[in-house]
DNA sequence: TTGATACATCAAAATATTTTGATGTAAGAT
DNA sequence: ATCTTACATCAAAATATTTTGATGTATCAA
């Protein structure tokens, strides 16, 4: 039942987790944490440069973190709840057994 | 609150991170998940070679994610359920931030 | 319609990670 | 003592990711 839900979401977590990989990535997760940003919003915060943001940002959009909202010239990001759930199951799952199984080779 | 959770633990869950963004590594971590495993066990079920498997556990051992026990020519690796239960409240105050916060720029 | 702003995208360079095959080490078996 | 097994480590090559600076596009304001 577990293992169900760890087969099933293998690929989509591979690719959230990428998303996390990053230290940069992680500040700007961080930042998204206090609500929707935009991308010079990020610039003033973090004091990296545009492209470099908006190359992060493609990699969080990609991997189905974040989601984006336009308004005018400004695009809003954020942080798709879905997707935090999504990972924090498979946490719980691995968290859940590792706590009762059998050790191997005996 | 939860803030300082994020703080504090950033460095920390960054290193995990990168633990889980290798699709072979996210492998290798889904087979101890049914318990410890030996570097031969995890060559009979995913065909990886030795010195690839020992790079991969490298990472894994060194970011915190598992613990190793040596038992005479064997060295049994098994998660360590702090680490996942670090990352486990750590998304888990991801996921409650995003719950109520403000919008930005409004 | 011109200019400025906000952001995306691109190609090249810089950098980091991963893989490979060889060699090293330590434990146990003969 | 020698051989085999289990694994670590290493340097080089292969590959992937990240950064940079330039350019492109769309929106809004004047």
């Amino acid at each position: 039942m577990l293992k169900e839900i760890r087969k099933v979401k293998k690929e989509n977590i591979s690719k959230l987790m990428v998303s996390f990989s990053d230290p940069f990535r992680l500040e700007i997760i961080d930042i998204m944490m206090d609500g929707e940003v935009c991308v010079c919003d990020i610039m003033k915060l973090t004091k990296l440069s545009q492209s470099r943001i908006s190359y992060h940002i493609k990699i969080l959009k990609d991997s189905g973190l974040i989601s984006d909202r336009q308004e005018g010239r400004w695009v809003y990001y954020n942080l798709k709840k879905d997707s935090l759930i999504l990972i924090k199951e498979w946490i719980t799952s691995l968290t859940d057994c590792s706590s009762n199984r059998k050790r191997c080779c005996e």
